[in-house]
DNA sequence: CTCGCTTGTCTAGCGATGCTAGGATCGAAT
DNA sequence: ATTCGATCCTAGCATCGCTAGACAAGCGAG
């Protein structure tokens, strides 16, 4: 059997250089650079071999927004951990954040932005997101204030982060104030 | 004279068809419905039709853009005007802007999502984007706080909206509470 | 050691995309 | 009536995601 569990591994390997090519490509030229050929051609194999691991481009994707989600949750939590106080961490929280998003562009895309075929805030999300979610939850529940369901609080503040992430990074909003609209953001939506 | 002049109303009649097929096609398909193929064939010409109208596709988005973000902008104003009260009036231009995103999901894409090739928060700002931003900051002004600047203010204001809007329209977050976090939303931001 | 067979990979191709070149056609002006 | 310019369409290019079918490599059986 150990033949078997060679090309296994062998395989399991070729499934991580796609996912992490994809990543790389995406990251240097963006996700509409991410073609099949190309990847293909990156990693040293043709296009249908591609097809063999993954379904098609957008569970490529997918498998990008979960290896971005893991990391975000490590980065988040590695924030909020360094932090004294609740304030102090819900501003190292909403800066992790947005510093993920703008240093990881096409990660943050694949999450939030396009179609990874993922399922979002059901029974069946996959692990990574919901724990990305949990980490959100741990720092922000203190915060929530009286009567407002953590759960709710999170998912509020979450998306006031997203659309300022979205938004600067696609030149909607001036990037120059970025961290007086966090502050902003922090002072007023946390209960302190 | 006379000749040219009929021949210009009718170019001009006829760009107006193509936004307005453009739109309602994407309205009813997806954007991504919208080729150039199905295009052309809606509006009865062949596609380099469209190309002497429009640069291309991009131009096209952008051009439903701009009309929505007029008619977003009287939609907003509508709403703030019919309101008793500086907090009545933030909620109801809150659920006047998610609305408008749930109802013209396309028309929302166009202006938020797609690259239109626009020109966002810079002196060459078309007139309709920088009036919808207007009619946002004319509601949000009387309720930034103090030592807090009105654009500033109403820039993160409307990023939680558009947060809101495009998480919940992906599916990232559950439906059922909209009307909650929106309130939260505005309790907590709005000093009133 | 050889042979057949499974497993894996590649070449080639399909329909569709955005966009463009070049010829045909139609109408206005002389 | 004829010329000439504007206008439009046919046809095509490169590229896209994805797939069928041929081919080869490497396994186990005899």
């Amino acid at each position: 059997m150990s033949v078997q569990e060679r090309k296994q591994r062998e395989r399991a390997q070729r499934e991580r250089l796609i996912v992490a090519t994809a990543r790389e490509l995406a990251e240097q030229q963006g996700w509409d650079a991410v073609t099949t050929r190309r990847l293909a051609e990156r990693i040293e194999y043709s296009q249908p071999v591609l097809y063999s691991h993954f379904r098609g481009k957008r569970e490529i994707i997918g498998a990008v927004a979960l290896q971005g989600a893991s990391e975000m949750a490590v980065a988040m939590r590695a924030a909020t951990a360094a932090a004294d106080g609740p304030r102090a961490r819900v501003t190292a929280l909403a800066r992790a954040y947005l510093a993920f998003a703008e240093r990881h562009p096409a990660v943050y895309d694949a999450l939030f932005q396009l179609d990874g075929g993922l399922a979002y805030a059901q029974e069946d999300t996959p692990e990574p997101l919901k724990d990305a979610f949990a980490a959100l939850l741990e720092c922000l529940s203190e915060v929530a204030g009286d009567g407002v369901r953590p759960e709710l609080f999170t998912e509020t503040f979450w998306a006031s982060l997203h659309g300022l992430a979205t938004l600067t990074r696609a030149g909607r909003l001036p990037p120059e104030d970025t961290e007086r609209r966090t502050e902003l953001l922090v002072d007023r939506l946390a209960m302190l």
